[in-house]
DNA sequence: TTGAAAGCGGTACCAG
DNA sequence: CTGGTACCGCTTTCAA
């Protein structure tokens, strides 16, 4: 691990030189500059993290903060993660996982022993603890999820209620009157921020729209998959033409081979659009049209602001809701009663 | 943020006592430490991180490495970074997840900016670039997992061998000679290190105790569940008893709906083990008995060794396989043929 | 365009 | 049992 006056001995120049060559705070002549880039890579130099976090005042590292429970989607989590990830390497930033403790713990922990420049919040509950945390910490801190209380707070989120209505939208479009939305299972409407707000959206699209909305979550026991096609299997009973899924993969799937063994057909018998979902809907056994719900799109804002905030410039509070997209995957068409 | 000077005059003693009181590295008068304790308290204080680096020479930060390949199974991997960053913050510990790049990238950034004081590698091939630069870091690594080139390497991992043999053990003592192994995909054998020891164990353990073992690994493309059918189908065709299941948990659900839909009965008309599974075999729709693979007992063991090289104790390097264990769910009975 | 030197906030040695 | 203080390695002002 060579040091910082090492390159300087080897690059012939003092070291405050070589420390602006590195930051490009201030000028450097560009022979200067090429001799210290020469030495640094000749020592694989790189400037000590624990040193330049003290002078510097800053430390590089942004702090997540996932609660992890076990009854999480680790998928989808794993997909916010790694999104968070990618987006603060591209700036330089390392990332830091808080999933223990009272969530709040760890985060309380961080901030006040400055190892970290700021902070994302994953996985929000519409009640979180880190939303008062956040409040009384100096590091900056942002929300990717809404909680119910989000005064003052930076949130960044898919706009879930437009994604719903997106989908309620294209199936009225296509002629549909009766539309179910499949939803998660019953807690999550307790303990996760969106599925909530799917669900009031797609009602009140419905509502809006002149369609009649029908909302079944997975309920009971077990595998999600049949959990989902029970739920399907209930609202086709009752009439609806077109489904909106929200919920995981698998129970996706359930719905799939509900609609298969009826002798169904998708887009022909039935109409289905996958709606804030952050796997690939194209892969099923009928590909899906979708209006997915993309990490990368929150995760890549959720840094960015952060960054803002650390680096002084002041971001509005407030909530950044994303614009959801529609993607044509082919599994809308008119109702039967229409098309014949 | 308070700091070391703050907690001193309001404890009325020097700044080297509250460093002493604070990390027990020399006797403090009971007293005195109270009041030291009672100032920090009431001043919130934690000691600033990068000076600790910079001064202490320890980080208390170790990088985890994992990969994150689009094609990994979530979950398990998920399980594996939880089970680190418990085991972590137990020895008071942070974690920093590095997934990027051509994942030795990262290692090699930490470990040359010190930003931590130990790595641990995750989700580790039978040929990895980390085994490599793992050689050429002085930062202390450990591997949970074992790569094929692991001369002077610590590494942690379950028996999977071991395991594999316990699964035909119990099957062969039922009775069975005829056992299939149903594994991952095809990639798995060649991106990961530890289905080829399964596999490998499993073959072995057949010959040796006089049975014939038969293996399938999940073909072609789609939901494994599915693809799982098709393997399971092909062995019980062949004439199998038993079978012994080292795949994800979809692919599980997928041999016990082959099972269910030829009107056979676990474990009376076919006995089923689930080998090297890191989630819950109870939960099935049958519950099976299962040899699992428990993060925690790796991570745990990984932590340790890595915070024990990391105070100058060295332990030998090697592999530490771990001993696996057989839960018993009442998924094995002696074949049909044998009990009539 | 460059250099010298004063910190950043702890840790741990050397005294007492 | 406690205090004083020399670093740790970098960033950044101040001067030249």
């Amino acid at each position: 691990m060579a040091k910082i006056h090492e390159v300087a001995k080897a690059a012939g120049v003092s070291i405050s030189t070589v420390s602006y060559a590195l930051s490009g705070k201030r000028p450097v002549a560009a022979e200067t500059r090429r001799r210290i880039e020469a030495a640094v890579a000749e020592l694989d130099y790189r400037p000590n993290a624990g040193a330049r976090m003290l002078a510097g005042n800053r430390t590089h590292i942004l702090a997540v903060t996932e609660p992890l429970r076990a009854d999480t989607h680790a998928p989808t989590h794993m997909a916010f993660v790694l999104a968070t990830a990618i987006a603060a390497r591209r700036s330089d930033y390392d990332v830091l996982l808080l999933t223990d403790e009272q969530a709040s713990a760890g985060m309380h922990r961080v901030a006040a022993s400055g190892l970290v420049d700021g902070i994302i919040v994953l996985d929000v509950a519409p009640t979180d603890e880190r939303v008062a945390l956040s409040r009384e910490i100096p590091t900056p801190t942002v929300f990717v999820g809404v909680p119910r209380d989000h005064e003052g707070l930076l949130c960044v989120d898919l706009d879930f209620e437009r994604a719903a209505d997106m989908a309620v939208e294209q199936l009225v479009a296509a002629g549909h009157r009766r539309i179910g939305l499949i939803g998660h299972a019953p807690p999550a409407y307790e303990l996760s921020n969106f599925p909530p707000r799917v669900r009031d959206g797609f009602l009140a699209a419905a509502e809006a729209r002149g369609a009649r909305g029908e909302f079944a979550m997975l309920a009971g026991e077990g595998r999600s998959d049949l959990r989902a096609r029970r739920a399907a299997s209930g609202l086709l009973d009752s009439g609806v033409t077109a489904l909106v899924l929200h919920c995981n993969d698998e129970a996706h799937n359930g719905v799939l081979e509900e609609i298969a063994a009826r002798g169904m057909d998708i887009p022909g018998d039935v109409s289905v659009i996958s709606v804030g979902s952050s796997f690939d809907t194209g892969g099923f056994a009928t590909a899906l049209s979708s209006v997915p719900l993309v990490p990368q799109e929150s995760c890549d804002i959720a840094v960015e602001l952060a960054l803002q905030r650390i680096d002084g410039d002041d971001p509005a509070p407030g909530v950044r809701l994303i614009d959801p997209h529609f993607i044509d995957r082919g599994s809308v068409a008119p109702p039967r009663s229409v098309s014949e």
